[in-house]
DNA sequence: TTAGGGTTAG
């Protein structure tokens, strides 16, 4: 007869082992292979048994019996709560978690080092970050793996701060780092809230890695190098990445991401390709092909885009989500607004990340209701918006120009989708409101934010007294801005630009002295342009494109019959107070005008001309951009800081609103 | 026992 007997077989458990049998479980367990009174021997097998029972009911997921069970079980094993733990991660059962935590106690092993570090991880997993603190706390032996778990955990959940401060108890009391610890520990410098320079924290790990030998640990060094990404520090990023005496396909594509996010995506392109021909042994993945997707987008690259995109369908990565997501915003970012929709319809699974993006394209290209549209949709389709649909969205709305749309989705977000607008939420705001001329609401928004508003808000309002010469608000505006981002040259020039605009001469010149005492530099004009497969870059007045003559020929051909037609330069975006021949020889020559020039001559008759500024489009390449479309009867897309313009027979999708 | 690079905005 089997029957449950449970007190007889009590022998070392703690005092408080009643407790082992009064969990929330029922009293009454069915199944057990206790017998009543066997022998000595017999009672080691039964135990044995029954933790077998345990692990393997763990194993096939049935953690209800398992902890009925263990109820029973006056010897349960290290391994067998090594299962038990991991089935209520596996379950994602916090109070089945707290259970097994209660017999783990009770049955003495509470300062088992190898269960505390499983312990920590489980209340990580289970999202209770303050238990597993409080496991890490309880325990007196910390082995390595125990102070690596809480490192990970607070590491993951974004607690770097607390993981800086222990791990400077740690090197106190004399626990050796391990190859684990360095890449937590390094994570932290990326999450951390610091008061210290998060970087300067970053570079005094790297002395402890050099100092304690792991130079050579592809992981370390690896984590090493992104930090320095993440921090923008491209320079440092790549000598580690240099200095790597081994490297595989992750150290590979961490360097690609570094140059794709850090503004240096030709040099993105130029890695991989250099990846492709030379690291025969480090073949690229689904998470090579979103950085270098990253890339093409950045360039604008759409020949290259295609051809990537073609090897990712070799290589079928096309069902990986995120690789789908990247080639929606390729696709849109180079222009290929119908492309990027047509990997959105074709996708078997979507994400939100993967709405936001096809969202992003529309609204870049101006077409804000449209954006609104897939927005509803998704909501309709049950995806709940993100953070980030509320930006894109919002985004949208300020390119277009639709006040009362954006108005009502920025007041939905609380009220209805429970998501508090954050900064980048009041900037879109300010940009919609200051863009459509409404800069007194724009400025009651700024004041009335419960939070202190950031550089992106006052910028937003900045930008918008530079399109409707609001020389009040915007001395108003970049006061802040010097003060909370002193080192950012485009303000000091967004100023100037309002005062030349509004003839304030020495007003305008103060500022740039000031950008000059600093130490700052304008930032140069810049454009591409592909053709055939290859990038070809232009600065203002450039000099150096070997086709020069012929590209300022072909301006002044078309600027002369422009002026038939009766246009003025508009010469007004010229800072300085010089006479108007030369002011009209600078507006010539800016950047934009001389890669739509070389576009037209490199480019066959009827060819999309594509091209990619780093700056908002000036007045006058707009207007002269208009009037080549027509003239030389060519499609061009301008992708500038902010938006695309399509210009098509004499008128740009922008509507001249932007 | 534990680890590195990923998609959306601005």
């Amino acid at each position: 007869m089997w029957v449950l007997q449970i007190p007889q077989f009590v022998r070392h458990v703690p005092s408080q082992s009643h407790l082992c049998y009064t969990s929330h479980v029922s009293s009454r367990v069915p199944v057990s292979f206790v017998s009543l009174n066997p022998s000595a021997n017999l009672i080691n097998d039964i135990n044995s048994n029954n933790n077998q029972l345990i692990q393997s009911l763990c194993k096939g997921g049935n953690l209800k019996q398992a902890l009925h069970l263990l109820c029973c079980e006056p010897n349960p094993t290290q391994q067998t709560f090594e299962h038990l733990i991991y089935s209520c991660a596996q379950k994602n059962s916090l109070s089945y978690g707290l259970d097994v935590h209660r017999c783990l106690v009770d049955s003495g092993f509470d300062q088992d080092p190898f269960l505390a570090t499983k312990l920590i991880n489980m209340y990580y997993e289970l999202g209770s970050i303050d238990r597993a603190r409080k496991v890490f706390d309880e325990t007196r032996e910390r082995t390595i793996y125990v102070w690596n778990a809480l490192f990970r955990a607070l590491a993951m959940v974004g607690h770097g701060k607390e993981l800086l401060d222990l791990y400077i108890q740690m090197n106190w009391i004399g626990t050796p780092s391990d190859r684990f610890t360095y890449t937590y520990v390094l994570k932290a410098c990326v999450v951390s809230e610091l008061s210290v320079c998060p970087l300067r924290k970053g570079k005094e790990i790297h002395a402890h890695i050099l100092r304690h030998g792991y130079e050579a640990n592809i992981h370390v060094m690896t984590t090493l190098l992104d930090v320095y990404a993440k921090f923008g520090s491209v320079s440092y990023a790549n000598s580690v990445f240099c200095a790597m005496p081994t490297k595989n396909f992750v150290s590979w594509s961490a360097m690609i991401a570094c140059f794709a996010k850090n503004e240096m995506p030709m040099k993105a392109l130029e890695l991989f390709q250099l990846m492709m021909f030379e690291a025969c042994n480090s073949v690229p993945n689904s998470v090579t092909m979103v950085n270098v997707l990253q890339a093409c987008a950045g360039l604008a690259a759409l020949e290259q885009g295609k051809l990537i995109h073609g090897y990712i369908l070799r290589r079928q990565l096309d069902s990986i989500l995120p690789v789908l997501n990247a080639l929606i915003t390729m696709y849109g970012r180079c222009g290929e607004i119908l492309m990027g929709q047509r990997v959105f319809d074709n996708m078997k699974k979507r994400d939100v990340v993967s709405w936001n993006s096809l969202i992003s394209i529309y609204g870049m290209h101006g077409f804000g209701k449209k954006a609104i549209q897939i927005f509803e949709n998704m909501i309709h389709q049950g995806v709940s918006p993100s953070y980030i649909s509320f930006i894109t969205v919002l985004g949208a709305c300020s390119h277009a120009g639709l006040v009362e749309e954006g108005k009502i989705l920025f007041e939905s977000m609380l009220s209805k989708y429970r998501i508090h607008p954050g900064m980048e939420h009041y900037a879109c705001m300010v940009d919609l409101l200051g863009r459509a001329n409404r800069l007194g609401e724009a400025i009651k928004l700024i004041e009335d934010m419960h939070f202190e508003p950031g550089p992106t808000v006052w910028g937003s309002l900045l930008g918008s007294c530079r399109i409707h010469c609001n020389v009040e608000l915007a001395e108003r505006a970049s006061t802040v801005l010097f003060e909370l981002e002193p080192r950012n040259a485009g303000n000091y020039v967004l100023l100037a630009d309002i005062y030349a605009e509004a003839k304030l001469w020495s007003e305008a010149k103060s500022v740039m002295k000031l950008l000059e005492a600093r130490g700052l530099q304008k930032l140069p004009g810049c454009s591409w342009i592909e053709v055939k497969r290859k990038v070809y870059s232009f600065v203002s007045v450039d000099e150096h494109n070997p086709q020069i003559e012929e590209i300022h020929a072909l301006l002044v051909k078309l600027s002369n019959e422009m002026k038939a037609q009766g246009y003025v330069p508009q010469t007004n975006v010229v800072l300085y107070d010089l006479d108007e021949e030369e002011k009209e020889r600078i507006v010539l020559g800016h950047s934009e005008k001389l890669a739509v020039a070389f576009g037209l001559i490199n480019t066959a008759k009827g060819e999309t001309i594509r091209i990619r500024k780093n700056l908002r489009l000036c007045e006058d390449c707009h207007a002269v951009t208009k009037f080549i479309s027509k003239f030389a009867n060519r499609e061009i897309l301008v992708r500038d800081v902010n938006r695309f313009h399509h210009f098509r027979d004499g008128v740009c999708s922008c509507g001249d609103y932007w």
